[in-house]
DNA sequence: TGTACATCAGTGAACGCGCGTTCACTGATGTAC
DNA sequence: TGTACATCAGTGAACGCGCGTTCACTGATGTAC
């Protein structure tokens, strides 16, 4: 069931200026982060005043909340279009890096440090295991890990599979996926947060060690 | 070279106030996260007025900077001295994660969202190598890793070493403490954040299978 | 041991600021007959 | 095609709030003779 969207020409722009107020929203989020988001200055960039902000969002939690939509909503789409041009889990590794590379704090909106008390709608939810989702399409399609064997983990897994409850991928695939996502989270995290600065190596060279140890 | 500390009661008491109003800050960062944090909030919970913290911090970055050392200071002093009871590289691990654990947003000082601009002072910078040496100390002296051979990676590490310049590890022991960082950290941020949630699975079983793959 | 002076902790008032948000209102844009 | 009315975008003033920080001052604590 799609909500109404009447093409008219308010409609359209309304649509517009709500675009147009986030993307200022993250070119403030780029320069001072999250936190610093304010809804007084975005109106003062595009030379509005500060209610006239509440004809399109109600509130500023509002606002965030449809930004870190948007932000899963984005890497979703990324990750699955680059799976249905027929790449394997290499690609997906390469396409994940490439967008949290292009907006470092839209990738820490998603899994940067929380805000305590924060609790993301449901919706959002469903974004995020849409993704894992493709993830997990790709570790059961693709070769089998480089892996020793780690039964404990696969048993526990096998027994603990709600996040992939709907998907008929075997406890290796599950394993893997896993892997996959917390072994490249960790290494881009780091990278994102500056803290391989100064230590002289290149994170590239890292990242692409983990990621071909994890799809050879 | 110590800073003179002359032990006067006046000084204890400074001291001693110090540390209090570290210990409410703390408190108030674990509540409401790091951007929160407010002297005058700081001051009411202790039933002072605003200004008087002044006495003991010259400003917020600079209680904030102190905290973000603080926190440095005790990761380094946990990972040294469970290194010299003789602890092997799973020994640092679990460490690491019980100390994570005990403070998620101390964690997140140290290791998550940096705020666009900041940089930390150059004795932060020394404390953190302080505990990338631990780590290859570890590294040097246990069992190799069960890795594929990765000639790539380790010729890289190699010849960009200036993060370990004096320390002898070898490049197997460089790449293997890299590895322990961010494999572990990549699951410990993500558990912290809260991102297993929902999933039904165990993020621990999930963290000692990397560190059993890593001490193998 | 007592007095004179210096040091220092903490207060209260004040400054300037920016925040989110509400409200009554104006003026332009669209809709219905 | 033109008029009457409803809808909606945006404004400016205002509210209440909390923030970091400064400043002049009071009162207690320590130090020197």
């Amino acid at each position: 069931m799609v909500i109404a969207g009447k093409d008219t020409p308010r409609e359209r722009y309304r649509a517009q200026l709500r675009a147009e107020i986030k993307q200022h929203a993250w070119e403030q989020i780029a320069a001072a982060g999250a936190p610093g988001l304010s809804l007084n200055a975005i109106a003062k960039q595009m030379g509005m005043s500060g209610p006239a902000l509440y004809r399109y969002f109600a509130s500023r939690d509002e606002l965030i909340t449809e930004l870190i939509r948007d932000a899963y909503r984005s890497l979703a789409d990324t990750i699955r279009a680059t799976a249905d041009s027929g790449a394997d889990l290499a690609g997906l590794g390469h396409a994940l890096r490439a967008w949290a590379l292009d907006d470092p704090q839209r990738y820490f909106l998603i899994y940067g440090t929380p805000v305590p008390g924060y609790h993301a709608p449901d919706d959002i939810t469903t974004i995020a295991s849409e993704i894992m989702d493709t993830l997990l399409n790709a570790a059961t399609g693709g070769t089998p890990a480089d892996t020793p064997d780690d039964s404990h983990l696969q048993a526990h897994l096998a027994e603990h599979r709600e996040w992939a409850a709907d998907h008929p991928a075997p406890p290796t695939a599950l394993r893997h996926a896993l892997l996959f996502w917390t072994r490249l989270h960790g290494i881009l995290s780091l990278e994102l947060a500056g803290q391989f600065t100064g230590m002289g190596l290149d994170p590239a060279e890292l990242y692409t060690s983990e990621l071909r140890h994890l799809t050879r």
